[in-house]
Order: structure tokens, then sequence, then C-alpha cells
DNA sequence: ATTAGCACTCTAACCTCGAGAGTGCTAACC
DNA sequence: GGTTAGCACTCTCGAGGTTAGAGTGCTAAT
């Protein structure tokens, strides 16, 4: 599969004058735009074999090329530099982290969602710290009236999950206390993920005689565990429509719908098989959903301490900047990981 | 400014027409499509005057009418008929708010957001319960370690306002709770919006030599007080790609950016001065956010118990079908109430 | 192996033109 | 006087045709 060095040179020019510029770029185009030092007809033969060996494709017979997924997947893997960000931006993205005295986390990755599709003019999405992950804190009841009461449920990374639940009046308030204490004993320490449905049936089972009441507590625990789909983050879903793929009504319908469903966008952004610095490029068909065909996808998880515990991505058009796009995420994911 | 009945027969005609079928409308077909006993050149008489008066307009010299913002005005205030929805509709409502073991606040409110779009074809918008005027439940500290500490602000509406904030090694517990007590005291049974800064600037001044300490509690408190942009959660944002009156991306873009910003359409929803049923509609430029001119919003308030706590609105074209979308409304309204 | 030259192809923009829809006006009608 | 039929007029929209320009592939020369 080795490409000529000189192949390798002209689809490098014809991925990144495409990238720029979304036209389709002709042979006179390259000789004149990029120092190869090359007569345009040298091109036309190499950009003829490009084709045939599926790196790049004219629209129609008297067009320029344009990238395929699989030149742009070259281009990516093999030929792209490396970008280097202005000092102005890196500034605003330090400020961002720095100067801002957000400290919530919630806050912290509304801002990021638009540093991040400001700076990259395509969409940006992210995924916070999970609840899962943390470890469980305490369990906490506290009475409105003599028949709901709010239920708390804290993690030692500052989650707070909570729940009105509505509990018998015959309960007296030192029985309550004695429950509680006791979940707290048992819950102790425990990463919410361990907190394993056996180990919650067996707690049901020790307090069976409080069962009525206890039922809603136990729904809340349940649904900490159960609670693998999360929020996904979006900044500059407009921005798309400034990209000249995106001219068809009906692709923008798509995409937006897309950003409407949630559940879709958490699976859009899983599983991420980390490549170069972490940072993992999605092109085109490589991302499963019917939707994003057009699309490529660029990926980091960002930890906290050891543990994986957020990913953040930007979909753009696969006509995108990558090598750029690459160097805000890796600023960004820096920044985000001192805090 | 009395309409003789031909005139507002044939406005109402025009309107209902137009909104159904999003063309101009001309004479002969009101004729032909609507039992009023008269000829296309009478009608034609009638929609001139019209025009003059300010209620029709002609898009160009040969085309049908189109109804102005003036005359859609008049039809929502004096023409339109109530609408009945269908009873399978009705059953839908009733499902979601009944069927659903949905309590959580913003569980309902999402639901709400995808019931209402997905009946109207429109763009839905809900803003949910406010914390200010929620009673003050209890102030609670929660220590993690010994620099930080979890800090609990419970409403007695179940609201759960959180903040890890840091605190000096050298405060004692007893000396923490003491200072926690003092402040559940005064505080207690306070609706959020009666937390003056003066109350607050009050309590700082009696607490001073811990000052450094609570300097982030009072932040929190004085966070809930300022927090009045609230959250407004979106459904059916891409409907608005089907109505034909936004072909031009360039509209598209408008909205939807303006859909990216909450606070202006916190703004947008804000003070509806209730007409019919508490229902409130705003017809193109009587909205006062130049993205919105072209659109209609028809907006409900809210209650659980006595206060007003929440606007439900819908965002269309003005081309709106207002009396089906009032009708989904006041019976979406209802079933939340009961809730 | 590279390049100049040339015939060929395809698109996009522009024009023209006619059909269709709807109007306004005038004159006739009840 | 209000209503209607008839007709000339206006405007849009889409189809069809034409042309300029960009880019190619091939061939023959370097």
């Amino acid at each position: 599969m080795g490409l000529s060095s000189r192949k390798k040179d002209i689809l490098q020019a014809v991925v990144t004058d495409y990238i720029k510029m979304a036209q389709p770029v002709g042979s006179r185009t390259i000789s004149r735009r990029y120092q190869v030092g090359l007569s345009p007809a040298t091109i036309r033969n190499d950009m003829a074999d490009l084709e045939e060996m599926g790196y790049l494709l004219q629209p129609h017979t008297s067009a320029g090329r344009i990238p395929t997924q699989k030149g742009y997947r070259y281009y990516v893997d093999e030929l792209m530099e490396t970008a280097d960000l202005e000092e102005s931006e890196k500034d605003k993205i330090k400020q961002v982290y720095e100067f801002e005295k957000i400290r919530e986390i919630e806050e912290i990755i509304k801002y990021t969602t638009n540093l991040l599709s400001s700076l990259t003019n395509y969409t940006s999405l992210v995924i916070g710290p999970q609840l899962k992950k943390s470890a469980f804190k305490k369990l906490q009841i506290m009475p409105f009236d003599n028949q709901r009461a709010l239920l708390l449920l804290v993690a030692d990374t500052g989650f707070v999950k909570n729940k009105v639940i509505h509990y018998p009046q015959t309960l007296s308030s030192g029985e309550l206390n004695r429950i509680v204490s006791y979940l707290n004993r048992r819950l102790e320490g425990l990463t919410i993920d361990k907190l394993t449905s056996r180990l919650i049936s067996e707690l049901r089972r020790d307090l069976y005689h409080h069962i009525k009441f206890l039922e809603e507590t136990f729904t809340l625990l349940e649904e900490s565990l159960a609670e693998d789909e999360r929020r996904v983050f979006l900044g500059g879903t407009t921005n798309i429509l400034s990209q000249p793929e995106f001219g068809d009504l009906e692709k923008v319908r798509a995409l937006l719908s897309l950003f409407e469903q949630n559940a879709l966008l958490a699976n859009l952004l899983a599983r991420p098989v980390a490549g170069i610095d972490g940072i993992t490029v999605r092109i085109g068909r490589e991302n499963m959903l019917e939707e994003v065909q057009e699309c490529s996808l660029v990926i980091a998880t960002y930890c906290l301490g050891k543990e994986v515990v957020g990913t953040i991505g930007v979909l753009g058009p696969t006509r995108m900047e990558y090598s750029r796009t690459i160097a805000i995420l890796e600023q960004i994911v820096n920044q985000l990981q001192k805090i």
C-alpha cells in the first residue's frame, strides 16, 4: 500500500486545499498553489492513479478531485502535520479555566462546550464525569412533613442525587434514624458501580419489615446504578449550518434531530479506541450512525485523578480541519485536567 | 373598526386556508372551497378592502392574499373557533401524566416538552418551577475531608442546591455546628426571594469572625437569590425545519442560535399578560426578539398550588394552527396541574 | 518519465418564453 | 346599489436552450 512520495505530496495537497476551499481541486491549482515542481499533466496522471486506488474521486467527469473517506483516513494517519495554535487562542483557553471562578462541574462543562465550538466552528459534545464512578458518601433523609421526606444520596465528588419519597406516619424518627445509619454503614466507601443489584437485594431482605417505605429508597439506588446514559452537553449546534456541505435542509434536519437524542449521542461518543495522544478520529462511515456518515468526529477522553471520567468531542464535516481541531482538543483537555 | 360580517367570513376563510395550505389564497379558491354563496368577483372586492385596511397583503401583484400580522391578531381575537382534540390525543396526554411513574420535576418537564412538540409539530418551550419561590428548608454542611465540605441548601419543594466549599482546618466541628444551626434558625421558613441582600449582609455581619469560611456559604445564598434566569427546556427544535417558511437557511440559523441562548428564551417567555384562559398569544413582531418576528408564540402559565410556578409555550410560524395549539396547551396545563 | 497541446465533457449561470394563476376594471345584471 | 361576468393585464415559476469556464484524458513530443 506504499504510496510514492510524490503521490503523498499530491494527496496531501488535495486534502489540504479541499479542506480550506470546499471546492474540488484540479491539477492546475495544485501545480500553481503548492510548490511541487510539476506540471499539471504529471499531477493529472498521479491523480488518476490515486483515484483508482480509492483515495480520491471526481464528483463528475470534468471537475477536480475531492478526497474519499479513505483519502482522509490516510491523510489523518500519515500525512497530517501537527498544527500550532496562535498564542491568543491558547490564552483564551487558559483564561476560561483559570480566570473564571467556576468550580461547579456543570458550569465547567458548559464553558467547555462553548469554548470548543467557538474555537473550532464545529459542534462540540462533552460528557461529564460519571456518577457511577464516584464513591458513595452518605445517604440522608430529611423529613418535610409527616408524609414526605427528601432523600439525598451524596457522592464524594460532590454529586448529589435527590428524590422526594413518601413514608408512613407510623415510622418513628428513632427507627428512621436507625435504618438510615444502617444503610450508611453498609454502603460506606463503595463506589456507585459496586452497588450491584445483588447488594441491593440483600439490603432489601435485611430490612424486610420496612420494605414499603424503603422501596423508594432502593429505587433511587437502582436509578443511580442504571444511570449509564449520561447527559451529553452540546455547543455550537448552529455552526454546522455555515458549512457548505449542509446546504441541504434534509441533512440539517437529520443532524439536528440527532442532537435532540441524547442516547444516540452518548453512544456516538462511546468506546473511543484511543489513538495518538488519546485522541480518536472517526471519519464518515466509521461512525456507526446513519446521520453522521458525512461527518467526522474527533474524540478525546479526559481524566481527573487516574480514572477516565469524561469524553469530549468535536463533530464537523469530513472536510474538517483535523490538525487544528486536534490541537485545540489537546490544549483544552490539558487545561481541564489541571482542575 | 367594525368589519362587516361578510368581510369577517372572508378574512376567516383566508386565514384558515392559508394556515392549512401555506399558499396565498385567491378569490376563486375561497368561493369554491368555502360555502360563502359569493362569486369570486365579490370576494375580490372585499379582499381589496381588507388589504387596504391592513388585514391582508399580496406577496406580488398577481398572487392571492395572505394575512398580515394584524390579520392574524384579528383572527385570534375575534374569529377563531375553539378546536376539539381527538379523543386519542387527549388520551395520549393523560397517559403521559398518569401512567408514567415520573415524579421528578425535571423528568416531568422533559416529557412535557416532547409531548407538546410532537402533538403540535412546533417547538415547545417549558420553564419549570422557580427555586426562588420555594421556602428555605435547611442548610447543611457535610464534611468530605479536613479541607472541603459539601454545602447543601434544601428548599421545601425538594429543590437542592449544592456547592463544594473549602473550610479552614482550624474550625472545630462544634463551632461549625453552631454556625450552621444559627443560620438555620435565622433562615427558617423564609422563601428564597425573601432572602434579601439586606438580610444576607446582616448575617454576614453577625458572623464576622467566621467570615472567611462563610464567604462561600454566602455566595451560595446570593446565587440562589440571583438565579432568576431559569433553564428553558426545549422540544422539537427541528420541527420548524418542516415549515415551508423556513426554507431559508439564514432564518433557520438565526432561530437555532436563539435556541442556544437560554437567557433570551427565558426573556421571550417572560411576563405573559394572561388572556383568555390564562393563555397568551404573541404574534410576530409582538415578540420583541428580532429572530422571531415571523413566528408566533402561544404561552400558558401553570400553577402547582396557588402560585404561578412555570411557563409553557409553543413557538411556530405566524401561520400557526392557533386554535389547535391553544387546545393542546390547555389540555396539557390541566393535566400538569393535577400533579 | 515528463510535459505541451488539444479535443472533449460536464456544470452552472443566464436567458427566453409560455403556461397558469390571480388580479382590477368595466359593463351588465338583478 | 350591490353583485357578477368578462377580459385584458401582470407576475411568477419552470422548462428548455445556450454559452463560458474549468478540468479532464489522450497523444505526441521532449
